[in-house]
DNA sequence: CTGAAAGCGCTAACAG
DNA sequence: CTGTTAGCGCTTTCAG
C-alpha cells in the first residue's frame, strides 16, 4: 500500500501538502491539486483505515454477535444489517456465538477494545436460559451502544427490534379456529428462546379465549429428538389432532408431510401454519401457510437504530424498542 | 477504553514502564509489575486493537466475501471459517457480494485499504458468467492472499478449497443405475454457477458411459421460475421418468415430495439423490439420500490456509488447491 | 530497573 | 499557498 509518506517524497512536496490536497483542501493550489490527484491515482491509493480509526477514535465497524448463522431467519437478519451498514460505509464483524454464553462473553470482550463503534446483536440461547446481562450492560457502561434484536435481554437498557411473536401467534390460532379446527397442537423446537416462550402464549391466551379446547402442546429437543419421528408419533397417537400451528419452520414442513403420509387430506380435514420463510413453503405440498418475519427489514432497523446512536447519543439513554410486524402468507395449507 | 497513558499517570511512571510491565517484561521490577498489573486489572484495560494494527502492519482480520449468505452451505462455510479464525485470535469481516460483481469489486477494494490481512470468498455468480478476475490479480498483486472456496476462478492464481463435484454426480447418478433406474432426469437450479456444470458433467458421463438412456436435464431459473410447478409439469409429461439426481437441495425436496404427490411409491419405484444437507432430508417423507459437502470443514480448511499464508509466504506462490470430498448419506430415497 | 523518543499513517492547528 | 508539529495508542530501541 502506498502512504502520503512516499507520495509527498516522490513529489517533493511536504506529507500535509499531499493530505490536504487529496481531501480538496482550499488551501492548496490548483496545480499542486493537481499533480498530487494523478499520483495518487497512479498508485491507487487508499488512505490507510487503520490510521483513520486511530486518529478519529472510531472504526466505522459494527460487531454482529448471531447465536447461529444456520437459522435462516438469523441469516437473513445479517443480510439486512450488511446491507444497510454497507449503505453508510460500515463494515461489520461477525461472531457467532454458538449459542454459548461464554462465546457470546468472550466475543463482547474481544470486540469492545476499540475493534467496533458498537453492537447488533441477538442473545444466545445459553445466555437467556441462564438470564445472564450483565456483560451487556458492562459493554454498554463502557459507552460502546448495542442494538438487541430478535431474542432480546428485557432487563438491558438499549435499543431493541423484535417481532410481534405473541400478537402473530395468537392471530394466527384464532384464524384455525375460525376454520373450525376443534384441537389444535402447537408444536416448537425452539421453546427455551424468549421467542419461543412468546409464541407458545399466544396460542394459549388464543386457545384459552375460545373454550373448546385445552392448549395442547409437543415440544421437540433440538439436537436431541429425531424431529420427524417424534411427529409422526405424536400425530398418530392424537389422531383427533386437525390442525398444527408450529413455533419453527422444520415442525411445520415435517408437521405437514407427516400428515399427508398419515393419509390426512391437507388442508380439507387438516391445517397447518408455521413461523417461516418462503423457501420452506415450497417444501411441502400443498405450498404451507406461514407467518414471516421480515428478517431483512429487521436488520435494516438494527442497523439503522445503531448508526443513529453512534452517531449522536450516548449508549443508553431515552432507548427505544421497534416492532417490526409479521404478516401471514396464505397459501394451500389452510383453508 | 483506558489508555497506558492514563495507566501511567495515575501511576506516576512512565508510559514505556506500563507498557512493558504488562508485557511482563524482564526489565521491570517486581513490585512495579505487580501494581501496574493491578490498576490495569482494576480498570479492565485492553491494548488498543487499532493502535496495535497500525504499529504492526497487520490487524488480525480477515475479509470474508459472500455471494449469499441464505444459501445453506455458504453459510456453513462462514461458520467454518469464524470458528477456525477465532480459534487463531482473527476475526472476520462479512461483505454479502449478493451475487453482484460490482459490489465484489467494491468490498474487495473497500477492505483492501489496511482493514485485513486477506480474504476468503467465493465467487460471485455475475462474475463466473462475465468470467471477471481482474479485480482478484489486482488484489493478490497488492501483497493481500486470497484464498477461493466453492466457486472458484480457475484462471486466478491463488489457494482453493473445492468440492468433488463431478466426481461426487458421477457417482451418484452410477448408484442410482445400479438400482437398475432407466430414466433419471438432473434438475438443478445453480446452472449458472462452475460447481454447477461440474455436476451436470458428472452426471452426463455417467449416463453416457452406460449408454441406456440420453442425458434429460431440467433447469430451472431461480427467481423466475415456480420451482414446484416447473418440477410437477415436468414429472407429469415425462412419466418414465424413475428417479431424479438433483444439483440443490430445493430441487431434491420439491422433486421427492412431488413424486409422491403424483402417486408414486418412493424409493420401490422412483428414487431421488440431492446435493443436501440433513435438516433438508428431515424435510421429506421417505428421508432423502443426501450428497453432503462437509461445508463446515470447508471454511475450517480455507481458514488454516489463508492464516498459513499470512503468517509465511508471499501472497502469490506455490499455491495449493485442497478437494473436500463429499460423502454420501443413504436414506429411504434410495433402494 | 526506568524513561525518553521514534515511528506506524493520518489529520489539523498553527506558522511561515 | 506550503510546511512544521503534535497527537491518536502502542511497542521498542536506546540512554540514563
Amino acid at each position: 500500500m502506498v502512504t502520503l509518506k512516499q507520495l509527498a517524497k516522490e513529489l517533493g512536496v511536504s506529507i500535509s501538502t499531499v493530505s490536504k490536497a487529496l481531501n480538496n483542501s482550499e488551501e492548496i493550489g490548483e496545480d499542486t491539486v493537481r499533480r498530487v490527484k494523478e499520483l495518487a491515482e497512479l498508485y491507487n491509493y487508499k488512505p490507510n483505515k487503520v490510521a483513520l480509526s486511530l486518529k478519529n477514535n472510531k472504526t466505522k465497524t459494527i460487531g454482529v454477535i448471531i447465536p447461529n448463522i444456520l437459522n435462516r431467519i438469523l441469516a437473513k437478519v445479517l443480510f439486512g444489517i450488511e446491507t444497510e451498514a454497507a449503505k453508510h460505509g460500515y463494515n461489520i464483524i461477525t461472531c457467532i456465538s454458538n449459542e454459548s454464553l461464554e462465546k457470546e462473553k468472550q466475543s463482547l470482550q474481544l470486540l469492545a477494545n476499540g475493534s467496533v463503534d458498537g453492537f447488533i446483536l441477538s442473545v444466545a440461547e445459553e445466555t437467556q436460559i441462564n438470564n445472564e446481562i450483565e456483560h451487556f450492560k458492562k459493554t454498554i457502561s463502557q459507552g460502546l451502544p448495542i442494538v438487541m434484536f430478535d431474542r432480546v435481554a428485557h432487563d438491558v437498557m438499549c435499543d431493541k427490534v423484535i417481532v410481534d411473536d405473541f400478537d402473530a401467534m395468537y392471530n394466527a390460532t384464532k384464524s384455525l379456529l375460525k376454520e373450525k379446527r376443534k384441537n389444535i397442537v402447537f408444536i416448537s423446537n425452539i421453546n427455551d428462546l424468549s421467542v419461543g416462550k412468546l409464541r407458545e402464549r399466544g396460542y394459549n391466551k388464543a386457545i384459552l379465549e375460545h373454550g373448546v379446547q385445552e392448549p395442547l402442546v409437543l415440544k421437540i429437543k433440538r439436537k436431541k429428538d429425531d424431529h420427524q419421528k417424534k411427529i409422526k408419533s405424536f400425530l398418530k397417537k392424537n389422531r383427533t389432532v386437525d390442525a398444527v400451528i408450529a413455533a419453527d419452520s422444520s415442525s411445520g414442513v415435517i408437521a405437514l408431510n407427516t400428515a399427508i403420509n398419515l393419509g390426512l387430506k391437507v388442508p380439507k380435514e387438516f391445517s397447518v401454519i408455521a413461523f417461516a420463510s418462503k423457501s420452506d413453503s415450497n417444501h411441502t405440498i400443498p405450498k404451507l401457510t406461514t407467518i414471516r418475519q421480515h428478517a431483512k427489514e429487521i436488520g435494516v432497523s438494527a442497523a439503522q437504530m445503531l448508526i443513529a446512536r453512534m452517531q449522536n447519543l450516548p449508549a443508553s439513554a431515552d432507548v427505544k424498542t421497534k416492532i417490526v410486524k409479521t404478516s401471514i402468507v396464505k397459501n394451500k395449507s389452510t383453508l
